[in-house]
RNA sequence: GGCGGCGUACCCAAGUGGUUAAGGGAGAGGUCUGCAAAACCUCGAUGCAGCGGUUCGAAUCCGCUCGCCGCCUCCA
C-alpha cells in the first residue's frame, strides 16, 4: 500500500515519494482577507485540512504552510470606502478567518504567514529574477516577462501564443506580452508603501507565494495545493518566477481541489451567489459540512445548497449516533486499539488519491455492523472496532465532540421551547406513562413534535433531541 | 475561439476493461416498541446522456452527437 496523489503537473495519478522519507512540505494558497469567507473558501480549507490529517496518520511528520495575503487591490478599495487605514482590515477578517478555521475544526498549519511581514523576502527574490532579466521596469512598476521562462504554461497546459490571441483583458500598452504580470506595484498616495530599488511600492499577487513557500520549505518541496481556479495564472506564475530564480522546480506534486457551485454556477462574490462560513455554522453543524464535501472526491465540483447540506447533517447524525451509542456499552477508560483489518481497509481508499467517498461508505458498513452488534448484544471486538470507526473518523476530521449538544442549542436559540419546557412535559409524560394513559402521553408528544422536538423512550429514561 | 472536465437509480455519489454497478439521503415493507424514535432486516439502476465502433468481454477504451460546467480577468 502506497499513497498515490494526482498531480495537476502530469495529469496523472503518481506513486507520493516525499523528498525526505518520512516527512511531508506542503504549502497551499489561503485567502485574501479583504472580506469574509464563503463556503468556497470552506471547501479548499476542509478538503487540505483531510490531505494535513491523512499525511500525518499515515505516519508522515508535516511541515504545512498556508499564508494570508493581507496586500492587495481589494483591501485597498476596502479600507477606502470604510476610511479606515488598510491594517484594520486585514486584521479584522484574520481574526475573522481564524474563529472560521477554529468552527471547521481545522488543525493549524505549522506556519501561516503574511505577504506584508516578508517584504524584504519579496525584494530579495525581485532583485534575484531581475539579475537573470525575469523582470523588467516600466515606471515604477516591475514585470515578468512570460515568454523569457520556456516552461511557461505547463501546468495549466496553456500556451503563450494561444492565450495571446484570445487574450480578453484590456491591454496595458507598456507590457511586452498582455499575460506579463506585476511583480512589484508603484503605489499612490495613501496606499501601503515599502521603500525598495524600483521605488516605493508594494508586491504583486504572485510573488509573495514564491518568496513564503520557499522561505519556509525549500525548493523544491513536496506538495504546493490550492483551488483548481488558482491553477491559472496564480500558481502558473509562481512556477515561472521561482523555477525562473532558481532554476530548480518549485514544488513535485500540485493538488487543485474542484469549486463549489451554487444551481451549477461557481460560487463567487463576483456572482453574489455565496454563503459565508458564519451564515452556515449558525444554522448547520461543521461536521454536516464537513461531512457533505466528503462525500465527493476532492477534485470533482460540489453543488451546495441547504438541502445537500440537510442530507449529510442526517448522515452525519448517523454517525455520531452510533459512536454515542457504541461508546456508552464500553468499558470506561479500556485503550481500545483500532481493529487492524478495517484500519487497513481505510487507508488502502485513502491512498488512492484520497477517495473520501469510499473511506465514508467504509465508515457507513462499519456503522450498521457495529449497530448490529450492539442489537445483538455481541460484545466480541467490539472495543477494537468502535476504536477503528473513532479512528476513521478522526482522520477525516468528522469528529466533533458535543455534536448533538451543539445541535440542541441551536434550536433551542430559535426561542421556541425551553430546556425547563421540555423536561416539565417530559416528566408530565412520564406519569401519564406510568399510568398507562396513551392517549395523554402521545398527547404531549405531539405538542412536543411541533416545537421541534423527539422523544426517545429508553430504557435509562426519556431522552429528547432535536428533529 | 482555445484548453480542461462532467453527464451513473427519485436526489447526492464511488467505480474507469472481467464475479451480484459501493455508500449516503429519500421512499416502501418488516423486526423491536403501549404507540413512537433510534437501530436492524428486506426491496429499489439487466443498466451507467444518445448513437456507432474496438474487444472473448466496456459504465470503463475510440469516434461522433446532445446537454452542462470550469479556466483563459480578481477568485479557494
Amino acid at each position: 500500500m502506497a499513497l498515490k496523489i494526482f498531480n495537476t503537473l502530469s495529469g496523472e495519478k503518481e506513486l507520493f515519494s516525499p523528498l525526505t522519507e518520512g516527512e511531508v512540505r506542503m504549502y497551499v494558497c489561503g485567502v485574501t482577507v479583504y472580506d469574509s469567507a464563503h463556503v468556497g473558501h470552506a471547501r479548499s480549507l476542509i478538503t487540505f485540512d483531510v490531505i494535513f490529517r491523512y499525511l500525518k496518520f499515515s505516519g508522515h511528520r508535516v511541515e504545512f504552510v498556508r499564508n494570508f495575503t493581507d496586500v492587495d487591490d481589494k483591501i485597498i478599495n476596502k479600507a477606502n470606502e470604510e476610511k479606515v487605514g488598510w491594517e484594520k482590515i486585514t486584521a479584522r477578517y484574520i481574526e475573522e478567518y481564524y474563529r472560521d478555521g477554529e468552527m471547521l475544526g481545522l488543525l493549524r498549519p505549522t506556519a501561516e504567514p503574511r505577504a506584508t511581514l516578508h517584504i524584504p523576502d519579496i525584494i530579495a527574490l525581485i532583485e534575484r529574477l531581475e539579475a537573470k532579466e525575469l523582470a523588467y521596469r516600466v515606471d515604477g512598476d516591475v514585470y515578468f516577462p512570460v515568454e523569457r521562462f520556456a516552461g511557461y504554461g505547463k501546468l495549466s497546459g496553456k500556451k503563450i501564443e494561444e492565450m495571446e490571441a484570445g487574450a480578453r483583458v484590456e491591454v496595458d500598452e507598456r507590457k511586452k506580452s498582455p499575460l506579463d504580470f506585476a511583480l512589484w506595484k508603484s503605489s499612490k498616495p495613501g496606499e501601503p508603501t515599502w521603500d525598495s530599488p524600483w521605488g516605493p511600492g508594494r508586491p504583486g499577487w504572485h510573488i509573495e507565494c514564491s518568496a513564503m513557500s520557499t522561505k519556509y520549505l525549500g525548493q523544491p518541496f513536496d506538495i504546493h495545493g490550492g483551488g483548481r481556479d488558482l491553477m491559472f495564472p496564480h500558481h502558473e506564475n509562481e512556477i515561472a518566477q521561482s523555477e525562473g530564480a532558481f532554476g530548480k522546480p518549485l514544488a513535485r506534486y500540485w493538488i487543485h481541489n474542484g469549486l463549489l457551485t451554487v444551481n451549477g454556477e461557481k460560487m463567487s462574490k463576483s456572482l453574489g451567489n455565496y454563503f459565508t462560513i458564519q451564515e452556515i455554522l449558525q444554522v448547520h453543524d461543521a461536521a454536516a459540512l464537513r461531512h457533505l464535501f466528503m462525500g465527493s472526491h476532492y477534485r470533482s465540483p460540489v453543488d451546495f445548497s441547504t438541502e445537500a447540506l440537510e442530507e449529510a447533517g442526517r448522515a452525519t447524525d448517523r454517525i455520531h449516533e452510533t459512536l454515542a451509542r457504541a461508546g456508552q456499552s464500553l468499558k470506561p477508560g479500556a485503550e481500545a486499539i483500532p481493529e487492524a483489518g478495517l484500519m487497513d481497509a481505510f487507508r488502502s481508499e485513502m491512498d488512492d488519491d484520497f477517495n473520501t467517498p469510499r473511506a465514508l461508505a467504509l465508515i457507513f458498513d462499519e456503522a450498521r455492523a457495529l449497530n448490529r452488534s450492539l442489537d445483538e448484544k455481541n460484545s466480541k471486538g467490539l472495543e477494537g472496532r468502535a476504536a477503528a470507526l473513532r479512528s476513521m473518523c478522526d482522520a477525516l476530521g468528522l469528529l466533533h465532540s458535543g455534536y448533538f449538544e451543539r445541535k440542541k442549542e441551536r434550536w433551542l436559540k430559535k426561542g421556541i421551547v425551553n430546556r425547563e419546557e421540555i423536561e416539565s412535559l417530559i416528566a408530565r409524560r412520564d406519569g401519564a406513562r406510568r399510568e398507562k394513559n396513551w392517549p395523554e402521553a402521545d398527547r404531549i408528544r405531539q405538542q412536543l413534535r411541533d416545537k421541534g422536538i423527539l422523544i426517545e423512550d429508553t430504557p435509562g429514561g426519556t431522552l429528547w433531541k432535536v428533529k
